[in-house]
DNA sequence: AGCACGCCGACT
DNA sequence: GTCGGCGTGCTC
């Protein structure tokens, strides 16, 4: 415990805590010492906090008035590469320091000692007398293989009390042992072999093995096609990865950890992985928190908060669907965990590994310039082909009035139900109803506390605000005008479409997915499992249904409306419609049988729709990528967007008019600065919205200059600033 | 984040 | 005269 003490016992030390002071302070070490990393308990006014001994005392203070560390905490020490990380993070995303800390130690119980329990196998000396109670008890320990057993399943599994274990421990027929309750994961085994790999699934995973093998960073992009085979290469790089004793991290978009995946981890290792994600209990979420500080956790499978676990010996991350906008954390910490991947990976030595079909095109655009390596899975693995992809010219072929499953697409779907094949109707909106309007005013009804309508939900029976979550029900009478019975559901959501699909297939057994309707993401993945079983005919599904599920009866998806996300003026419109609906049309048709994907639509000419039909994806990346450069936009420039918000309607717009008198300085160094202007949602939770926003060359220094701008500035009351670096949403 | 300090209006 | 509203600022 008390190796390298870098602090002798009353020296000065700075140490960082997760409380908003936002950086380190100074303090006496301990008795004892401490050392750079180690895990502390500081007096902080009236409280003792956890901490981390972050470097030599700041001298902020005067010696004389330093309280001391109160006691080191018993936690394998924050590594210094860990540190760096987060002190780079905090950097790159103009974060308080400790808020990155905060991000880092979200683990119960840090400080106390890890928790014992006791455990109960055959002693030495047979039992004194020999009654059926006792017989059982060692009888059931034998049927464990030996294997010691807590209290609680002892007494279950032979069916005795408390008092019988007890007495056998006194006279030594059984022994009694403390072990961590913390037991570290199974072993993986990376030298089980592999699955067959076909010539460019080995071809790809020989260039990863060999990049985890250098052992030190690089980044490649594994493109490949919905079932290319993805997994089973990457899967070879953690092999590569574990064989060398280093630990590997998966990160999937939230919801597309499921039992599928782990289910394939088992069949490659011989064992499951750790996960981590938000549902965790705190228990575990405690347990993957230690054994990863000490290297006992060798996979660990898991949502962006993944990044900040506090591994001993990072060998490779691999980011899945690496294209996803879940990555991006939209609020606390705005962060973008591809990015930190990469950042993490280049501070401690590890390769990266970005898997998508429809890579972002900031990595498309890294690999072309050749930061990134670019390995490509052109064909699917198996026998399945590519679902073939036709448009539905909605101006030719429109939907009855009320109806929005056009005429081509009713027929197909009817033959394929009727081979007992699963068909997907795929509509990007949750709810009923996007507006609810007066037919006799034409009042919309909008939320209290927002700028924003309220969406139906008809299976709550309410309307929904989708910006703060507020709800009420539906009024009879029109708010504005009083009338009566005349409020009308506008549009259509995905439970309208279900509607519609049990209307148009009475026969048919619908499944809708919508993350609203299930109160967990665990019964949210039942369904997604009992679907994939066939526990459905006809799916209605909300964008969650692109990520990565694999449903084998699928052969037919119908996207309702492709021309939804291409309406506004989002910088990333035409790559997100383009991801998107190429990720929901690889649904289709995954086992044997060819699967179809019909696109419905009002511009078919429209370029990113021609793209998609096309399937010529590197001329749609050029274009989009030529379009970005003309005009300096990401990937080929920066950007910076800060957000002001308060209750205060005037105070926002007063700091913004503030900020833009004193933006010279970014001006004079090149870049450009837009705003204040309301923002799209010029109104969340009752406070009013402006953005400004900064667009450089990318070869500027933006943080340090935006950090400069910004600080310099005295927040009035209420009103929160927030600075977005490389923003991906513009509401 | 807490928790103090502090400076103005409504009571005993 | 005192109680208490929460705006402002500090925590080593």
């Amino acid at each position: 415990m008390d190796e390298a003490a870098d602090f002798a016992p009353g020296a000065p030390v700075a140490v960082l805590t997760a409380e908003p002071v936002g950086r380190p302070l100074d303090y006496r070490a301990p008795a004892g010492g401490c050392g750079l990393g180690d895990f502390v308990e500081v007096p902080l006014g009236p409280r003792q906090v956890p901490g981390v001994v972050w470097g030599p005392a700041t001298g902020e203070v005067p010696e004389g008035r330093l309280r001391p560390v109160t006691r080191r905490l018993d936690a394998a020490p924050m590594t210094a590469e860990m540190r760096a990380f987060l002190a780079r993070a905090a950097d790159y995303t103009l974060t308080p320091l400790s808020a990155m800390l905060r991000l880092a130690t979200r683990a119960p119980g840090l400080g106390e000692a890890p928790a014992q329990r006791r455990l109960y196998r055959p002693g030495s000396t047979p039992p004194a007398r020999a009654t059926a109670a006792r017989a059982r008890v060692l009888a059931a320990l034998a049927e464990h293989g030996g294997a010691p057993l807590t209290l609680g399943e002892l007494c279950a599994a032979a069916g005795v009390g408390a008092g019988v274990v007890r007495g056998m421990v006194a006279q030594g027929a059984l022994v009694e042992e403390a072990a961590p309750r913390e037991a570290p994961y199974p072993a993986l085994d990376p030298a089980r072999p592999g699955p067959a790999l076909s010539p460019d699934q080995a071809a790809a995973a020989a260039r990863l093995r060999a990049a985890v093998a250098a052992g030190r960073y690089g980044t490649a992009l594994l493109k490949g096609v919905t079932g290319s085979g993805k997994t089973e290469v990457y899967l070879e790089a953690v092999a590569e990865c574990l064989a060398r004793g280093r630990q590997a991290l998966v990160l999937m978009p939230e919801i597309a950890l499921t039992g599928e995946f782990l289910t394939r981890v088992e069949a490659r290792f011989g064992a499951r992985p750790a996960e981590w994600h938000s549902g965790l209990a705190p228990a575990e979420r405690r347990r993957l928190w230690r054994m990863a500080g000490e290297g006992q956790a060798g996979l660990v499978v898991g949502a962006r908060s993944a990044l900040f676990l506090p591994f001993r010996d990072l060998g490779l991350i691999v980011v899945d669907e690496e294209h996803d906008p879940s990555y991006k954390q939209e609020d606390g910490v705005l962060y973008h965990a591809r990015d930190m991947a990469v950042l993490r990976a280049s501070i401690c030595g590890a390769a990266v590994v970005l898997a998508s079909a429809t890579p972002s095109l900031e990595s498309w655009a890294n690999a072309r310039a050749g930061k990134y390596a670019r390995l490509d899975l052109p064909a699917r693995f198996g026998a399945a082909a590519l679902p073939a992809m036709r448009a539905v010219d909605l101006r030719a072929d429109p939907p009855a009035p009320g109806r929005w499953i056009a005429p081509p697409l009713v027929a197909e779907a009817r033959d394929r139900l009727a081979r007992g094949e699963q068909v997907l109707f795929f509509l990007n909106r949750r709810g009923y109803a996007p507006v609810t309007l007066c037919r006799a005013c034409g009042h919309q009804i909008g939320c209290d506390a927002c700028d924003a309508r309220m969406v139906e939900h008809r299976f709550q029976r309410r309307l929904v605000c989708h910006q703060c979550g507020a709800t009420k029900p539906l009024p009879e009478v029109c708010p504005a005008c009083g009338a009566s019975g005349r409020m009308a559901a506008i549009g259509p959501g995905v439970e309208r479409l279900a509607e519609e699909a049990a209307a148009v297939f009475p026969e048919a057994r619908l499944a809708v997915l919508s993350s609203d309707l299930y109160p967990s993401a665990q019964a949210l993945k039942a369904q997604i499992g009992a679907i994939a079983a066939g526990g459905a005919d006809v799916i209605l599904g909300t964008q969650l249904v692109a990520k990565g599920h694999n449903f084998p009866l699928l052969t037919l998806v119908g996207v309702i409306d492709a021309d939804l996300g291409l309406q506004g003026s989002d910088l990333r419109a035409a790559e997100r419609t383009f991801q998107l609906v190429r990720q929901v049309a690889g649904r289709a048709g995954r086992a044997e049988r060819p699967g179809l994907a019909l696109i419905q639509t009002f511009q078919p000419e429209h370029p990113v729709l021609r793209a998609i039909l096309s399937g010529g994806d590197e001329g749609f990346w050029q274009t989009e990528a030529a379009a970005r450069a003309a005009a300096g936009m990401p990937p080929y420039g920066r950007l910076a967007a800060v957000i002001l918000s308060s209750p205060d309607l005037q105070a926002v717009f007063d700091t913004g008019a503030e900020l833009a008198r004193r933006a010279g300085p970014l001006r004079a160094a090149g870049a450009e600065v837009w705003g204040p202007a309301p923002a799209p949602i010029a109104r969340i939770r009752g406070r009013h919205r402006v953005r400004m926003l900064v667009r450089a060359a990318r070869g500027l220094a933006l943080q340090p200059l935006v950090a400069a701008w910004v600080g310099g500035l005295r927040l009035p009351g209420r009103l929160r600033l927030t600075v977005d670096i490389d923003p991906q949403s513009f509401l």
